[in-house]
DNA sequence: CTTGCATCCGTACCGCGGTCCGGAAGCTAC
DNA sequence: GTAGCTTCCGGACCGCGGTACGGATGCAAG
């Protein structure tokens, strides 16, 4: 009967995450403040393993955790609809566009670079060295 | 005479960061630290604007303080070749390659979540859930 | 009953890149 | 000389996502 429960360390081996985490992420709020024993234990629902899981797969596809929690917030309420969620789904791609375009430009900037650097000089006359210490770049010629 | 020489405020402006970043930056050993007035108080080198300009520059092509750091170390040595420079830009365009690769799966996976998702049904029903909360996916069929 | 692990709690610490605070000086202008 | 800005310094604080510490309990096995 009193198997239906976890431990904090239970959960924790079965999630694969430190028990820490556990704690960290109740003060957070992304998990519900657990029944106790008499003693003060926690003793988890099985649920908190699922929850665990879409809080880890939320993680891995660039959610922070307050996004976490704001969507679970959502979740919650009764008349809730995928829509919401796709919504979120939405944003995040928005932002995972952002970031994609932000390092194509490093990454462009950088090849660049690369190619100007006649590797064999010394560094007096390394145009790379000479491109980043320079003023705010008027000469649009070349790099 | 002493026209030539900034203070940590002048220094500053005209490199457009905060004064307490200068300090910041010196008890990181990225700017070397400055003369001092007879109080005192710092007095910079012209030389640092340019010196400054390059670490954001580097900033902005996505390299850490730390990197920075051993950047300008290696340039210091007399017998430094453009090479050097090179290898640690290459070195980052595959770290920024790593990153690409990395946003590019989170990317896919959010639209294929995205795609999954029938708007308007309530949320029991939403595979967008299912798939976050069900157990290691096993099941590879679609999503 | 004792040994030894688990869990409790508040708090501190990590890396990253800074920013801000407060009190004490210095420096500039009137 | 004195008001008001600047600079000095050590140290605290921010967000992010945790991890670690230490002392006090709890609990299960021998």
């Amino acid at each position: 009967m009193s198997e239906r429960y976890l431990s904090s360390g239970e959960l924790a081996r079965e999630a694969g995450v430190n028990a820490e985490t556990l704690r960290y992420y109740e003060r957070r709020n992304l998990l519900p403040r657990p029944a106790r024993t008499a003693s003060g234990h926690r003793r988890y629902d099985p649920e908190a393993i699922s929850l665990l899981r879409l809080i880890k797969r939320a993680q891995e596809l660039g959610f922070t955790l307050a996004e976490i929690r704001e969507l679970l917030r959502g979740l919650e309420r009764p008349q809730a609809v995928c829509d919401d969620v796709c919504k979120v789904i939405e944003a995040k791609i928005g932002q995972v566009d952002q970031e994609l375009a932000r390092l194509r430009g490093q990454r462009m900037r950088l090849s660049r670079l690369r190619a100007a650097c006649p590797r064999t000089r010394p560094l007096r006359e390394c145009p790379v060295i000479v491109e980043l210490k320079g003023s705010t770049p008027k000469r649009r010629r070349k790099c």
